[in-house]
DNA sequence: CCAATAAGTGTTTTT
DNA sequence: CACTTATTGG
């Protein structure tokens, strides 16, 4: 009747016990390339088709959009069909049962859902009211406490009796900030999970329905829980212990948000008889990838400890360059990718580019587009977190939800309309505060009629685009918003092209939402975006070389992966505290990091690095001494300058001088590729083979299976089949 | 009271 | 470099 799954056939041993285990509550531990969504997809593969759980009855939760929508790919593909299994992010699972079973216990139906700008600006807001400077005391520090706070189901009075933080002020602000975003009926991240779990917690009623619907519950990146979302799925799992989490210790990087490794080891504690599998063995990463990064982590205390361990062969040494500044690191990471594309056969999206912090990327961005080498910065300056996304957005947020302080402050003065923050200040007192719409304001003796008048040009503006909002077709609610507020003329007044660009872009997002949620109105458009901040996701479709932060490349994997910025201060960042704690943590992400490269990995620092308009003398970073050194191979740019190939030196040097060069063609040092007649090689599509002839760059290729092929060697993706001599 | 301009400052990672 | 705050002209 259904697929049948070769479980045996596609899973090592300890993968397949993990997947076929469901007798009582199951860890399992997997090391970074051990095939860990590989086990949660068949699982649930195996769950539905072995076991007879119905689909709508299990419950996958990941941390990131990217992590579920992979997931699901690979869910539907073993059944062949798509399935209702809820495979979602904690953040979108909470506001999903908000949204749907929220009015039954007491959640105002309509809420929007804020980030973390909107978090700093109102208690920056909060603050500046309270005339207390905004010098000692940084909103910044208080937003972090707020979430800390919420991290752990306190509320602002449960914080001050738990003694939650040392500042007294924290508490009045906390307060203040909780009830201004109950008052607009706003959500922060963490209110999404701590209002399900006081639901929960609070409500039987709630619990025997969830847990009823719920019978199975997966849980990914399990290391990343904080205690919040530790609670969620313990209320959802106990006491029937139908649960699986997976997670990785060693993988454990977002403690500054509230995660907790902790959750780890408690986890069998909590759940009694509970079945620990570990996963062993890595699948991604050539011996001496692995190797390095082992003798990484292996540093840090407190372990759970795994051995991994590869059977992919041993590998080349890691390559360490010490550049002179930073412009010269992105210079070499550029002319290697060059060499590899031209010599190795790879293409451009088998390489990435990973930093700190994402104020590096920009280097990057110039040299390679310089250079032509096509780039895709995954996320950074994201494309929902721009100025007139925002605003827009704003615009809809404020016509669903006219109590909505934040984006009616927004978007009041965008464009200028003779309305100031003191008017609005003292309409909001008048309106939204009393618990009435902000365009309720005609008994607000305190508003004047100049100011009055124009007001209600604003009002009756959006009021208007509300009384549509649910019988007009999406895209053209945003057409009415582009026109009607002026916004786009304003825009056009000022020349601001790129603005008007993306404007057209976030236009064909929601199209493109209508088109495949055709009778859904535009408030899921905000849902959808609120909670998935990353850009569109044709992200690794093209052939592009990939930059991105560490921490946005955990689950990923590319065959050749460059660490920019190996440098203290940098990464470990100087803002990470000198604390053990701390640097274990970069430590961490530095293994992360590691462990995505397959095949090559490059490491490489700035002796004088440009940053924040200065430029900073920086150490190579105490993470790369601590790695073997028999296992890195160092490079340095007077070694590269002596040599004969045109390396980095002339080559791309050249090109950047002539500020890139459109007709980018390949110079004969290019042709001097490590293919040669005979030589073992590896093709993209085609697989492995031998070179039989080679003649002016022509290739004729004998593969394994028989076939005889003619390649240009320049436009041909392959590389020597790597050996691994002793 | 609003809006445009000039000076000043402090710098991570993300759902 | 980007973003916030202070100042000034309207």
């Amino acid at each position: 009747m259904h697929y049948s799954i070769p479980y045996e056939k596609d899973l090592n041993q300890s993968q397949l016990n993990a997947v076929q285990y469901h007798h009582s509550p199951l860890l399992v531990l997997a090391g970074a390339g051990s095939g860990k969504t590989r086990v949660i997809t068949y699982k649930i593969a195996y769950l539905i088709n072995e076991c007879g759980f119905d689909p709508e009855s299990i419950l996958a939760v990941t941390f990131t959009n990217k992590a579920s929508n992979e997931m699901k790919i690979r869910v539907m593909s073993l059944l062949g069909e798509e399935v209702d299994v809820w495979i979602k992010t904690f953040h979108s699972t909470a506001a999903k049962l908000l949204r749907v079973y929220g009015s039954y216990f007491g959640i105002k139906q309509g809420f929007s859902i804020i980030d973390q700008h909107d978090q700093h600006t109102v208690v920056r807001d909060i603050i500046k009211k309270m005339n207390i400077d905004t010098e000692s005391h940084k909103p910044e520090k208080y937003v972090y406490l707020i979430e800390r706070a919420k991290d752990n189901l306190l509320d602002p009075e449960e914080a001050r009796a738990a003694e939650f933080s040392t500042d007294p002020l924290f508490y009045d602000i906390f307060h203040k900030y909780a009830s201004i975003l109950k008052g607009d009926n706003l959500f922060d991240f963490g209110d999404l999970i701590y209002n399900v779990v006081r639901i929960l917690r609070e409500n039987k009623e709630a619990l025997t329905l969830l847990k009823r619907r719920f019978r199975y519950i997966l849980v990914d990146e399990f290391q990343d829980t904080n205690h919040s979302q530790y609670i969620l799925v313990k209320l959802l799992a106990l006491p029937e212990g139908e649960v699986c989490v997976v997670g990785d210790d060693d993988q454990s990087i977002y403690g500054f948000r509230g995660a907790k490794v902790e959750n780890i080891l408690n986890f069998q504690a909590d759940y009694k008889g509970t079945k620990v599998i570990k996963l062993e063995e890595n699948y991604r990463s050539f011996q001496t990838i692995l190797s390095a990064s082992s003798s990484l982590i292996n540093r840090n205390t407190g372990r759970l400890g795994k051995t991994l361990y590869t059977r992919k062969g041993k590998g080349e040494k890691l390559c360490f360059f010490h550049a002179s500044t930073d412009r010269n690191e992105a210079i070499f990471i550029a002319s290697e990718i060059q060499e590899l594309i031209f010599r190795n056969g790879y293409s451009f999206s088998d390489m990435a580019i990973f930093y700190r912090m994402n104020a590096q990327s920009r280097s990057f961005e110039s040299i390679l587009s310089q250079l032509r080498i096509p780039y895709i910065i995954v996320g950074g300056l994201r494309f929902y977190e721009r100025e007139e996304i925002k605003d827009i957005l704003s615009y809809i947020r404020l016509v669903i939800n006219p109590m909505d302080e934040i984006s009616l402050r927004r978007v009041m003065a965008k464009p200028p309309r003779g309305i100031g923050t003191k008017t609005v200040d003292t309409l909001i007192q008048c309106t939204i505060r009393g618990g009435v719409p902000f365009y309720d304001f005609k008994n607000c003796s305190e508003i004047s009629s100049s100011r009055s008048k124009k007001l209600s040009n604003f009002t009756a503006l959006i009021m208007e685009l509300s009384e549509e909002m649910n019988k007009t077709y999406p895209p053209d609610i945003l057409r009415k918003i582009y026109d009607e507020t002026g916004y786009v003329e304003w825009l056009k007044e000022q020349n601001k092209e790129e603005k008007l660009a993306n404007l057209d872009e976030l236009y064909n997002a929601v199209e493109e939402f209508s088109r495949r949620n055709p009778s859904s109105p535009i408030s899921e458009f905000l849902e959808e975006v609120s909670l998935n901040q990353a850009a569109g996701d044709e992200e690794f479709q093209n052939n592009r070389v990939c930059l991105i932060t560490l921490h946005n490349a955990k689950g990923l994997e590319f065959p050749v992966v460059f660490i920019a910025g190996m440098e203290e201060g940098i990464f470990p960042h100087f803002l990470s505290g000198g604390h053990k704690d701390d640097i274990e943590e970069e430590r961490r992400l530095c293994y992360v990091g590691m462990t995505r490269a397959m095949e090559k990995l490059y490491l490489t620092a700035a002796k004088l690095r440009r940053l924040y308009g200065r430029n900073i003398e920086r150490s190579i970073s105490t993470f790369i001494h601590e790695l073997p050194e028999d296992l890195l191979l160092y490079k340095e740019e007077k070694h590269l300058e002596n040599k004969s190939v045109s390396y980095y030196s002339s080559e791309a040097r050249n090109q950047i001088k002539r500020g890139g060069d459109k007709s980018y063609r390949r110079t004969d040092s290019f042709v001097e590729s490590d293919i040669e007649k005979g030589t073992r090689i590896i093709h993209k599509q085609f697989g492995k083979g031998k070179v039989l002839e080679l003649e002016k760059g022509i290739a004729v290729i004998k593969f394994d299976d028989g076939k005889i092929m003619k390649f240009m060697l320049q436009y041909t993706p392959i590389r020597r089949e790597e050996t691994d001599e002793d």
